[in-house]
DNA sequence: GCCGCCCTGACAGAGCGCTGTCAAGGTCGG
DNA sequence: CCGACCTTGACAGCGCTCTGTCAGGGCGGC
């Protein structure tokens, strides 16, 4: 099938053998491997891979940026918390029910949910 | 009132001086001045550090990664390329009316506003 | 008036991220 | 079977981030 190596994935896209290891490495292009343990990379890949250049490119971001982009994605509870720090500035939000207790983290996903729901509501 | 100059600030947070300008200088505490230029820490202030620096220990994170977080509160653009991105691999999303073309941008908001939807009705 | 703090700007060094390159060994096609 | 490719792991250098420190000048309280 339409599957490359590495080597060939790299020449048509742009990267560096090496960096589509490191790319792989942080979590973003994950190649399928072959029996032996090649990486594979079919058009979904090569397509992720154009892309992410792009979006390199066009906001001057690195790798870095998007590894840990992928970490908020993948833990929640830091997604969470950063959220909670920068809506702690403006004023005490707590004019609902519930007085200033720490959120009891059951009721987490309801709590993100309302504030989603606040970004709707607009 | 209750105002304090830089150093007495970064003695009660732990900061540093010259780290309360760095993290000034990103965007992530900044602090009312005086008429003459001075920076003045009130409560918020102290807070909203000492806050800082315990997100930072819990979840292993430095300046710069809060940094951009702010970056992607700030940009929308940004976080709506990232989250395009990272949407993209799975499988055709257009399945709905419109084809493929590049979301004609004006419908931008509503188009985040239906991804967000999707993720409150679970 | 003086001493101590504040401001901005700059430089410096430690550390880390990114990228290339090499080594030692396995796989594949002619 | 041989040469070209793949694997992982390691090391090296460039550049950037982070943090401290210093210089030159202004502000404030005793």
């Amino acid at each position: 099938m339409t599957a490359l190596t590495i080597h060939e994935a790299a020449t048509t896209t742009g990267w560096s053998p090496r960096m589509l290891r490191y790319v792989e490495q942080l979590g973003l292009v994950e190649a399928p491997r072959s029996a032996a343990g090649y990486r594979l990379y079919g058009p979904a890949q090569l397509q992720r891979l154009r892309t992410l250049r792009a979006l390199l490119d066009e906001h001057g971001l690195e790798l870095g940026d998007v590894g840990f982009a992928l970490r908020l994605r993948r833990e929640p509870a830091l997604a969470g918390a950063l959220d909670d720090w920068f809506d702690e500035t403006p004023a005490p939000p707590r004019t609902t029910g519930s007085p200033g207790a720490p959120v009891p983290d059951a009721d987490w996903l309801a709590f993100e949910q309302a504030k989603h729901q606040q970004l709707l509501d607009r």
